[in-house]
DNA sequence: AGTGCGATTGACT
DNA sequence: GTCAATCGCACTA
């Protein structure tokens, strides 16, 4: 892929967010995700994602209410929702739906597309296949921090999402990983068989 | 001011 | 397959 071809890319607007986080999760797969840094351009597919509700989900950041931390999963669609976890790990959320719902969706896994050598440097890492596999590893690719929490998505600037640059393959559907309230839910989308999945082998194909 | 724990990862058996 | 590391946040006092 080339600066020409990113350009042609349609940004997806806030009303793509602006809907039933369920929906958006599932159609987030197969689209790209595009990180501008002073270096260059990093762009992968996004291949799994997990929606969270805003209300009745226990395992959502926003089900205790608003706070300093989760604000922006209760403001406008379309906002960058970073958080940091376990001492070392930043995951990018979407904020979802409209202003005042606690709605969002977790990016989780990406085919790197664009700037995988700097990506390799940001993971540390020459693998490919575990580059952006998990919502840990992708954030640390793309080099998200909560430098960019509350950023609008719906902006060319140094995070936004674009149309699909090819066709989604089947969409499996799962619980989502390492939540323990509401565990029983199918909430987690990915394209099927795609090697930048994560979770076990019989939640990925 | 102290406590408990988490939407994970990487190292190791 | 198991398991410890690590620290910001929310909550209690």
């Amino acid at each position: 892929m080339n600066m020409t071809a990113l350009g042609r890319i349609s940004l997806l607007k806030a009303e793509f967010y602006n809907r039933d986080p369920r929906r958006v999760a599932r159609a987030l797969l197969g689209k790209l995700l595009v990180r501008k840094t002073p270096r260059g351009i990093l762009a992968g597919r996004i291949v799994e994602t997990e929606a969270y509700l805003g209300q009745g989900d226990a395992a959502a950041h926003s089900a205790a209410g608003k706070t300093l931390r989760n604000a922006v999963l209760f403001g406008p669609p379309g906002y960058a929702y970073v958080y940091f976890i376990y001492g070392n790990h930043y995951m990018l959320n979407i904020s979802g739906q409209r202003k005042g719902v606690g709605e969002g969706v977790l990016l989780r896994g990406l085919e790197p597309l664009e700037g995988i050598e700097w990506m390799q440097r940001h993971r540390h890492t020459k693998s490919l296949t575990e580059l952006s596999r998990g919502p840990g590893r992708l954030a640390a690719a793309m080099r998200i921090t909560r430098s960019l929490n509350g950023l609008d998505l719906c902006a060319k600037g140094p995070l936004w999402l674009g149309t699909a640059a090819r066709p989604t393959g089947k969409i499996g559907v799962s619980v989502r990983i390492g939540i323990t309230q509401d565990a029983h839910r199918l909430l987690r989308f990915y394209e099927r068989g795609n090697p930048f999945v994560s979770g076990p082998k019989s939640l990925s194909t």
